[in-house]
DNA sequence: ATGTAGCTCAGCATTACATCA
DNA sequence: TATGATGTAATGCTGAGCTAC
């Protein structure tokens, strides 16, 4: 028989009502211990956690209770200690994120008055060009510019087309079975190749103008253009517009 | 050596009650 | 005063570890 059916049996006897109630009640019928108790388990629990047998009944002596319920102390103790740390531990991560998720909306924002500047700039660059077109006046350089035009057209389409051809290989490659990015092999779209083309596609196509805002915005080797941060990008910008857009995915913290 | 029954103990979910707003 | 929320001591069950047979 465990010391808590010996206590419990041991109640009954004295108080035969307590045989009909489950019985939450100690030696001195006190359902909490004193204050004096309380602060010398404490004390005890501060030190260790968990108590040897022997000095578990050495306490339960020292303070007039049976072992099994300084056992039960400690447990129940070790219970709301567990708890009350989870609790801690959830409160630093969810700081920790709300950190990191107005840090993302303050570069979102920041990224996207940086597109919108990038577009007026562009607007105005096509503008200027325009005009200095228009202004010039020469038919015959007109109908110069536009067979160039037409040329430089075609050789642009017959380069698009011989790209079409590459670029299937490169969407397999783009990402793999397990959805993992795996970059890009092929010599034409490394750093400066696809990623290139699509800059090219932003600021219209082909030509000097193109080339020229591209180096103005960009050099070619920065870290910002690199293929894998670009990937990475690409990959996620779904995830990331979906999360801003209907219900952002931390909303369920509030 | 191995299997098994019996015991103790701790962990866990839950209960029963006290206390407080 | 009644009531719901919360805190806490205790219960019941379970599995692990140990021992005797």
């Amino acid at each position: 028989m465990t010391e808590g059916e010996e206590y419990c049996l041991a109640r009954m006897s004295v108080d035969p009502f307590m045989a009909m109630k489950k019985s939450n009640y100690n030696k001195n019928n006190q359902r909490r211990f004193s204050d004096e108790q309380i602060k010398s388990l404490e004390m005890m629990f501060e030190s260790e956690t968990k108590l040897e047998p022997r000095k578990k009944v050495q306490l339960a002596r020292e303070l007039g209770l049976q072992p099994r319920q300084v056992a039960i102390w400690f447990q129940n103790k070790r219970a709301r200690w567990k708890s009350k740390q989870l609790e801690t531990e959830f409160n630093i991560l969810k700081q920790n994120y709300n950190d990191l998720a107005s840090q993302f909306e303050s570069l979102k924002k920041e990224k996207q008055a940086l597109v919108s500047e990038l577009h007026r700039l562009n607007e105005e660059v096509q503008k200027t060009h325009e005009e200095k077109r228009l202004c010039c006046g020469d038919q015959a350089a007109v109908v110069a510019l536009s067979s160039t035009d037409h040329e430089s057209e075609n050789e642009e389409n017959t380069r698009r087309e011989q790209e079409e051809e590459v670029r299937p290989e490169m969407e397999v490659c783009e990402k793999g079975d397990d959805g993992v990015l795996c970059g890009h092999h092929n010599d034409d779209y490394d750093d400066g190749g696809y990623n290139n083309d699509i800059k090219r596609e932003y600021f219209g196509g082909f030509g000097e103008e193109a080339d020229h805002l591209m180096n103005i915005v960009e050099p070619a080797d920065s870290c910002l253009t690199s293929s894998d941060d670009w990937g990475g990008f690409k990959s996620n910008a779904n995830l990331l517009d979906q999360s801003s857009s209907n219900c952002p995915w931390w909303d369920f913290w509030s």
